[in-house]
RNA sequence: GCUCCCAUCGUCUAGCGGUUAGGACGCGGCCCUCUCAAGGCUGAAACACCGGUUCAAGUCCGGUUGGGAGCGCCA
């Protein structure tokens, strides 16, 4: 039998064995923010933990703020966390037409109705409640008005007429049930007055007609899930499953800000953390299993789930993020890790390359090094003695280590290596046999020899740097510091 | 002002009526040690407050205080 021509557009219908389908819909004002970062992970776990979708959706109906750029930079970020999405990306300008329809739909039914107030208006009416100290929402001026009573050819706006008794009940997976009675939610505003869907008519619409079934973001949004409930009922749809996760916080508590820095993932990816390092820390961030906190992703896949979401918000706390980052450096291929390095020379200004014998001498080094960085610019840092020939200058520490007596011990511990096997092991064996030779601890021939071969005082374990550079290099740095 | 949410060491958290309140980061000490790390051992460190319910409350209920979010023809 054939639909109806009037039947409206076919969109998904949910079966009771149909996989959860997630989303994120992020609003393209800006750099992908950290705890927008995390709403989408979650999002992604979840869809992965139970072999459903993960879709993307691009909230740019706000073409006063929405721009390309901060779109590229989203996509950008996502795709730096690893985060893949399911399908095309949708965006919601796009699909302005179906969220009128919907509109009219809902006026033709007696569902919502014309409001003619103007915006001055509206607010001469808060201001009033304000000073009255009562509750701010619309008043219902129109509600039941007649829209011939409307000036010929004013402007108007649709308006959800919702109901004004009884209750709402969000049964969130995070938060419990939430209530609010209906009559403190007032009939918000579905299409503007020069036809535009507002976002309250655009989520609804549009995650109904993706499929969408669990919707995990943001507390901020847990007063606006009473209302798009509200329009969801109205029109008779599937009741999405929601799910709101208490805000990140800065250091000091209070709401991330510039003033915290690091709102965007891109800085984190520029200050040398990783991308699973970040997946990681987001994750325990309002999220448990037990008391494990090494979590690589695909055990976070395995074990994700709603229910363990913490209720309260958290706070940002560099110095574990740094120790987590620590633990997925040291795990990380020394090729890999090299292919980071260099990256980051290429980004410097002027660029630098890694030279083949720099990279080799980095990868041979590698295992030491790592061992010892909380960031990729730390480890860059830390190599940097590896990458440029010659004597190295000294910083102020190195140049105290190398008292005169220091050379001078220096200068005759070179003639006792000039011609040994050059490995680190033998070349330790010569250097205790030296200290113990003039009374010396092994440290106080270590320190001088660390100074004058990577012009510091801190380095991955000096014989083995001394292997990795190898016996030409090395005796030309020790040589430029011998007295 | 109104509505909603939250509350265990400094921080992230475990706990789901009976625990010496556990772990992790950070901090102190010790061990290891050529420096710095890493690692091992170890120490200090928390149930915001007040009422209930119960034989028993960090766990349940109410209030207070303190944080947070929202109250747009923004999203």
């Amino acid at each position: 039998m054939p639909s109806p021509p009037d039947s409206p557009k076919p969109h998904t219908i949910m079966t009771d064995n149909q996989k959860p389908v997630l989303r994120f819909a992020p609003s393209p004002t800006g750099m992908l923010h950290i705890g927008g970062a995390r709403t989408a992970l979650f999002n992604w776990l979840y869809a992965r933990h139970t072999g459903g979708k993960f879709l993307l959706r691009i909230e740019d109906t706000d073409r006063e703020r929405s721009t390309p750029e901060a779109v590229a930079a989203i996509i950008e970020g996502l795709k730096w966390l690893e985060l893949d999405w399911d399908g095309d990306i949708t965006y919601q300008a796009s699909r302005a037409g179906r969220h009128r329809e919907i509109a009219e739909k809902l006026l033709a039914e007696g569902k919502a109705y014309r409001c003619f107030a103007t915006p001055a208006e509206l607010d001469e009416m808060r201001a009033a409640q304000r000073a009255a100290g009562k509750p701010i929402r619309y008043d219902g001026r129109w509600r039941d008005r007649d829209p011939s009573e409307a000036p010929a050819g004013a402007p108007s706006v649709i308006r959800l007429r919702a109901p004004q008794t009884g209750e709402t009940i969000i049964h969130d997976v995070v938060q419990g049930d939430v209530r609010y009675a209906n009559e403190q939610l007032d009939d918000m505003i579905l299409l503007r007055s020069d036809g535009t869907p507002t976002y309250m008519l655009a989520v609804v619409v549009d995650d109904h007609d993706m499929g969408v079934t669990h919707i995990i973001r943001g507390d901020d949004h847990l007063n606006n899930a009473a209302r798009q409930m509200q329009l969801i009922r109205t029109l008779g749809w599937p009741e999405v499953i929601y799910g709101h996760v208490p805000l990140i916080h800065g250091p000091d508590g209070a709401k991330l800000s510039k003033r915290h820095g690091a709102q965007a993932v891109g800085e984190y990816r520029d200050m040398g953390y990783l991308p699973e390092t970040m997946r990681n820390y987001l994750l325990r961030l309002g999220w448990s299993h037990g008391n494990d906190e090494t979590i690589p992703t695909p055990q976070a896949v395995e074990w994700f789930n709603l229910e363990s979401i913490g209720k309260s918000p958290a706070r940002l706390d560099f110095k574990k993020l740094d120790n987590l980052n620590a633990h997925y450096i040291r795990a990380m291929a020394d090729d890999a890790l090299a292919d980071e390095v260099a990256h980051l020379l290429g980004r410097e200004t002027p660029p630098r390359t890694l030279s083949v014998s720099a990279r080799k001498r980095l990868i041979a080094a590698m295992p030491t090094l790592k061992e010892r960085a909380k960031t990729l610019l730390e480890l860059a840092a830390a190599a940097e003695f590896l990458f440029t020939d010659g004597p190295r200058s000294l910083d102020d520490a190195a140049a105290k280590v190398l008292s005169d007596d220091a050379r001078r011990n220096l200068g005759e511990f070179l003639t006792t290596i000039a011609d040994i096997d050059w490995t680190g092991h033998a070349l330790e064996e010569k250097a205790r046999a030296f200290a113990d030779a003039k009374g010396l601890k092994l440290g106080q021939v270590a320190q001088p020899l660390r100074a004058a071969l990577t012009g510091r005082t801190t380095s991955p374990p000096i014989f083995a740097m001394l292997e990795v550079l190898g016996r030409e290099e090395s005796i030309k740095r020790l040589t430029a510091h011998v007295l």
